[in-house]
DNA sequence: ATGAAAGCGCTAACAT
DNA sequence: ATGTTAGCGCTTTCAT
């Protein structure tokens, strides 16, 4: 591998030269500028990352932890990531949490031995204690994309989830359904907290009552959504509408319904929370809440760029609205069924 | 951030010893390696990966460049890839194409400034020309996935792609179609030049002629696969079914399909390479030959790993089969509308 | 069995 | 305006 010595020969000039000509550090001749560029060209120089981190005592990399790059909102979000920190000279180093604490901290401390400038998080918890582990081994600055942690001073980007659920709920209300299930991912992130917490102000202020039977957490695989939604159909009074609180999540309710034997929407309506482009091809088009998963993956950037700038101040929270889209999952409920 | 130096001297050992213990490079002995130990804990030590890197003249990183880890295929690779390379204590550095030269050679560039080990690549070009450049740049091991690369000797692992093109054509052939539609991805890619091959094979050995209106290719993004569905729709002779070469030109087809008004699989019949999950879900269920993209990101690391650990021998090449799955979207044509 | 020290490639402070 | 040099944190060779 050539190195900053052979570009210096080549050219014939000091490695200081070189280095001050291709970092723009301080002033050098036009003529020896254009020698040490046609060396490197020559030599096929590239810099050493490696030296370079090491010299400056942190690498231009900014880290990226999300639950599951396979789950299309996450892909979509790591794809602006990675779009706005090329685009600020920085490389991104994804890491797989799986909503897994374990394999979060062992990334973690990957990212550290990097020495990355910072980092980008969605997190696998929202204790407040959870937080403050996190707060104790990253030293960097955090941005928090996705969900919230409590108690903890970082910036963050999230959806506004709680009003998007209540407005999914809302226009289950208003086709005049009144048992309905929600099914949620794991209940110790703010994202599910928060859409559970729309969803039963909703029932509630129609002056509905939020029945355990009909509420599920925790679901964050196939299989758990099944059984859950499984477990509702089979209720004595079936619910006549599901809130499906992710993509995945919906995923598991249209097969729990189909296999069920039911027809969305005629017997029972659907509403999901993240369509990502496919909910309109589905059968039937899904009704969804959509997130702005671009737009929070560029902001997560923008602001940690800032922070990296070593702007302090409070820290920032942004919050994204979401788009409520009617398709045709959705209907009045059918008096025959529900009322058996 | 704390150094080797600082647990030495919270140990009482030289740093020749901590580095011994931590890497078990030579013998250290039990009491030394305990105190060691309960040094770096201590001090809360990570090992830099940057000096480790600059001093070995590598990194323990792999460089992954695929086309767009928003697609669902890519996700789902990426995430094999990084799951075998996290066993083997390697990272990914992960970078999207777009299926672009410039970009793949900016992302290229930056894994040679980080000195990667090694490189999983789904090139952006076939051509030998193409590939020649790239085996000047990259000096490291390269293992392709997806898609191949002419006159190139590196390992590579790929679907089957001509033949599953040949049993989704075959099968709308024996369902009675004549007038079967191809729509494919950028036709410099291997993948493309397979599937669009498997698909003329079958239509003349089928005894019909391939007509080359009812091919398109270069559809890379959905506006182009609707454009060009949409015309063949309005042909005099409308096709009566359309083959869909991947997930995306998948979702443009029946786009296109629902909104000249048409309905499958009544009207006409699909079917897609590639459904990810949601081929089942959708309307209707469409039939797909499904890839095994897990598979592919393990091998791949497989193969990568065992060339890092300095095996030469001449280039492996990896076919995966793939999965035919008949579903709602493909029956036989409607008379009524094909003779019109 | 352990320590001392050179050197990986680079940046930046200092010298000229 | 350019060159020289120390030193970033680590691995590894050479002494002891």
């Amino acid at each position: 591998m050539t190195t900053i010595k052979d570009v210096a020969r080549e050219a014939g000039v000091s490695i200081g030269t070189v280095s001050a000509t291709l970092n723009g550090t301080k002033y050098v001749s036009d003529k020896l500028q254009k020698r040490v560029h046609e060396a490197v060209k020559k030599v096929g120089y590239t810099p050493s990352v490696a030296a370079q981190s090491l010299k400056k005592g942190s690498a231009k990399i900014i880290g990226l932890i999300l639950p599951d790059i396979t789950n299309q909102f996450f892909a979509v979000l790591a794809r602006a990531v990675e779009k706005a920190a090329t685009s600020h000279e920085y490389t991104v180093l994804l890491g797989n949490s799986d909503q897994d604490q374990k394999k979060e901290a062992d990334f973690l401390r990957l990212l550290k031995n990097h020495r990355v400038a910072g980092l980008i998080l969605a997190p696998s918890s929202s204790g407040e204690e959870y937080g403050r582990n996190l707060a104790d081994t990253v030293a960097t600055p955090v941005v928090l994309v996705d969900r919230k942690t409590e108690g903890v001073v970082w910036d963050s980007v999230v959806s506004s989830n709680k009003d998007g659920a209540r407005r999914a709920v809302m226009h289950l209300i208003e086709c005049g359904h009144s048992r309905i299930a929600g099914i949620f991912g794991i209940s110790y992130v703010s994202t599910v907290r928060d859409r559970l917490e729309g969803y039963k102000e909703v029932i509630r202020a129609a002056g509905y009552t939020v029945s355990p039977e009909l509420i599920a957490t925790g679901c964050n695989d196939p299989e758990k959504v099944r059984l859950a939604a499984q477990a509702m159909l089979n209720l004595r009074e079936r619910p006549t509408a599901f809130f499906a609180s992710n993509n995945q999540v919906l995923q598991g309710v249209m097969l729990a319904v189909r296999n069920h034997g039911l027809n969305c929407p005629r017997d029972i309506s659907i509403t999901g929370f993240d369509g990502m482009g496919w909910a309109d091809l589905m059968d039937p088009p899904m009704t969804t809440v959509e997130q702005a998963a671009s737009e929070m993956g560029a902001e997560a950037v923008r602001l940690l760029i800032h922070r990296l700038q070593g702007n302090s101040g409070p820290p920032q929270h942004i919050v994204l609205p979401t788009q409520f889209l009617v398709r045709k999952s959705s209907v009045p409920p059918l008096d025959s069924i529900y009322k058996w």
